[in-house]
DNA sequence: AAACATGTAGACCGGGCTGTATACTAGGAG
DNA sequence: CTCCTAGTATACAGCCCGGTCTACATGTTT
């Protein structure tokens, strides 16, 4: 065997159906795509996956941290590019969500949907999704501080029912005005906190 | 048989299996619940179901469809009281939105759940709920054309915005804090618009 | 009383689903 | 060469679900 892959606890097989898993998941939802879709796709054979999750539920919680991880980080490191300033950061969200939501196979946020899906909030699923939130929201304010807002978090939560409500009514609507529009009000409410 | 029940399609039955469809629905999602449990919290017998529609996606739409009516009613209704100023108009639908996400059974706004869970937008469920948002941004618009706003239409995109993200804010963090916040954006947002 | 519409109760079917068990293959390590 | 690991292929068990069929009860109309 492969001693580096084990130690780093790295399967080819396991990324591979992790990989399907989530766009699957999020293309179709969680509860309609079934396990033996994903196995075809993926060109894995089903002991396999037994082998590395516990469920179909575990492959849905990794999947869902897969993706958290992957949109946080393009999320990221897209506002802090270049070199802008904390106020013109704030603005680069919304250019962020203007590519992201215009990406062909842009299906909502994935955090909201798996919120949805699994309603309980005393899922892990669930939790995840919500701590996917509190993470960007933090992010958020972080930037809002430096720009010298006096109400940081407030500034935050204003930008993130922003940002959520561009994403939500792109994704029902289909229409990309929302997200333009979001632009334009987070310019409104920035230089109102920032003055 | 009723003649008048016949002549109106009216059926007690229909309405029972249709309000707690639609409340199963709303809080425990479409996928998961099944037939038999609808009808068993129905008290309602399986060929009753399906003499009145024929499949079960028929039932989530019809479901869906009582659904949208009801807030729609609601949230028109709630705005419209009293004899608000366009104005006041405007600022009242966050009172609403406040009250709305605060009640018990709070699971987020139906329409969203119902498109999320059926992403194809060409599947008719999504549709009704795509519509269902047109048809609120059209009133909130013409509220905002009766306050004098040049940018109506822009205006109730924005506050589109916060009304959602505060939604699916609230659903997936379980924090109420937003919704605040939505209030105060939207008394910015419409100072501004309004001048 | 007869005819009819509405609904009930419950068995039943086919299919898809998650998850398991078994027998087999390939390839690297010692 | 031999052992061991990871993965494959496939059959299968068990379950639940949507939907149909049949036989029966009830109440209304004529």
């Amino acid at each position: 065997m492969s001693t580096t892959a084990k130690r780093a606890g790295f399967s080819a097989r396991r990324d591979q159906l992790l990989e399907t898993a989530t766009e699957l998941f999020y293309r179709n939802g969680c509860h309609t795509t079934g396990i033996d879709r994903i196995l075809a796709e993926a060109g894995v054979a089903k002991m396999t996956l037994y082998k590395h999750f516990r469920s179909k539920e575990e492959l849905v919680l990794a999947a869902s941290q897969r993706f958290h991880d992957q949109l946080r980080e393009d999320f990221q490191s897209f506002v802090e590019q270049g070199d802008l300033s904390p106020r013109q950061q704030l603005l680069a969200i919304f250019e962020f969500m203007a590519n992201w939501c215009q990406k062909p196979g842009f299906c909502g946020c994935p955090s909201i949907n798996l919120a949805v899906q699994y309603p309980d909030h005393a899922d892990p699923i669930h939790r995840a999704a919500a701590e996917h939130k509190r993470i960007r929201e933090q992010f958020i304010a972080n930037i809002a501080r430096q720009a010298g807002a006096e109400k940081a978090d407030q500034l935050a939560r204003a930008l993130m029912l922003l940002i959520e409500g561009a994403t939500v009514l792109r994704q029902v609507t289909g229409r990309s005005d929302f997200v333009r529009e979001a632009g334009d009000a987070a310019e409104v409410l920035v230089s109102h906190y920032l003055g």
